[in-house]
DNA sequence: GCTTACTAACTATCCAGTTAGTTTGACCAA
DNA sequence: TTGGTCAAACTAACTGGATAGTTAGTAAGC
């Protein structure tokens, strides 16, 4: 027999779904596996049925979710142009994969917090492909000569926490915006990315950001932040 | 009777270090008061002895860390000097907090993805002192001329986003750290700092970062977040 | 008649919070 | 100095309500 699907999807989509939110508004242990089948309006038997476990589930969706995000990331490079410019789409790729599957930064926030315990392979692969993806992205505009040296790690960092920061705390920034002072204007999508694109092409453009350190060490790491 | 002290500090004191590296690692929902009370070496029902509960032991944490970080940014404000070198001691504090009590960004980031559950009023007011802060700088520096306008909000997670990422991720990324590209060098705590301190000051140097909006927005999507 | 999709009811464990006490030391009165 | 009183500090053992995962069986299409 062939899946039945009832309004809203199959049941198996219907359980993804009800997952993710659950698990995102939760987190892995404070997610109910009954409040997730209530949710998707299936016996809980069935998710056993569909899924090996609490756990396996959990990383599915974090697959699916980093699978999306590296896929995006790795169209903007393959799409070409000046390095300038598939900065700006890699940024905005990620802003939009957020707000494409809206209960990731908060898995993503708990997962780090989590120190990865839910994580296997082949979720650190897709990850990989999205640094990777910077990576090159940075590298090529050095060759150009239109950035300046940097470690594409802190530059990662500093795209990424801030859009999964904003995404993520639009429940939290609801519910206490009346304990907040007036002149807090809850910014927009928009208003994020363009900062982030702001922020992170200056810091590229001036060289001299993460540099100055090359001559006043001699010890441990790699003299420069650095890199490839 | 006084606090039985016994090597480590008071057992109140234990206590409250278990429960925050207990909280901090594995979530409100995830932490056992069992474990707490075995980490502080203390009976469990002396943890309702000392705290109303688990959430109020929680909240007493998190109170406390976002206490701390409120005091140290308020106290640069009022060292004063220029609205540049404010921000920068600005954003070096908050690394500093961070450093200083090392599970609060793990339970930040969680508190985020969580909406705020286990907030309070009295720590809301703590957190409000922050972002006040960081907009008297702000307004201090547009004052001076040496500001462009920008939105304190957008400013604010552009700041703490990366700090909190980067050292919430220590454990991830060493975890993972042989699944990574070699090349990828995990960056110290100063270089993100100054990396979040070039571009901060980088978009607020330059007016126009988030400035179009007032004028240009006719339809949803501002002129400017965007691509090439 | 075989596989896929589905269900109600069960089990075994875990865990926040409680209870009914015991121990410890500070202070004081005889 | 002794012995009594009191409150703070502490404990072992319990309770009741979840909760992840299982089982044994049913329906429905191919």
């Amino acid at each position: 027999m062939v899946s039945r699907s009832t309004p809203n999807g199959t049941s198996r989509e219907r359980l993804f779904a009800a997952a993710a939110a659950e698990f995102a508004a939760k987190g892995f242990d404070g997610a109910k596996v009954d409040r997730i089948a209530a949710r998707a309006r299936i016996n809980k038997a069935m998710l056993y049925y569909h899924f090996h476990s609490k756990a396996a589930l959990y990383r599915d969706i974090l697959r699916q979710m980093f699978g999306t995000v590296a896929g995006a990331v790795t169209a903007v490079h393959e799409q070409g142009g000046p390095a300038d410019a598939q900065l700006r789409r890699f940024i905005e790729a990620i802003a939009l994969a957020a707000e494409g599957s809206p209960h990731f930064p908060a898995m993503w926030l708990r997962e780090i917090a989590e120190g990865g315990r839910h994580l296997d392979e082949s979720i650190v692969h897709e990850m990989r492909r999205v640094i990777e993806t910077l990576g090159r992205i940075l590298h090529e505009g050095r060759q150009a000569g239109i950035f300046g040296p940097v470690n594409p790690f802190v530059t990662q960092i500093g795209i990424v926490a801030p859009l999964m920061f904003f995404s993520a705390s639009a429940p939290i920034r609801e519910r206490f915006r009346h304990l907040m002072p007036t002149q807090v204007v809850t910014p927009r999508r928009e208003d994020v990315v363009a900062h982030v694109q702001a922020t992170t092409l200056a810091a590229l453009a001036s060289p001299g950001t993460q540099r100055a350190r090359a001559s006043s060490r001699s010890s441990r790491r790699s003299a420069r932040a650095v890199p490839t």
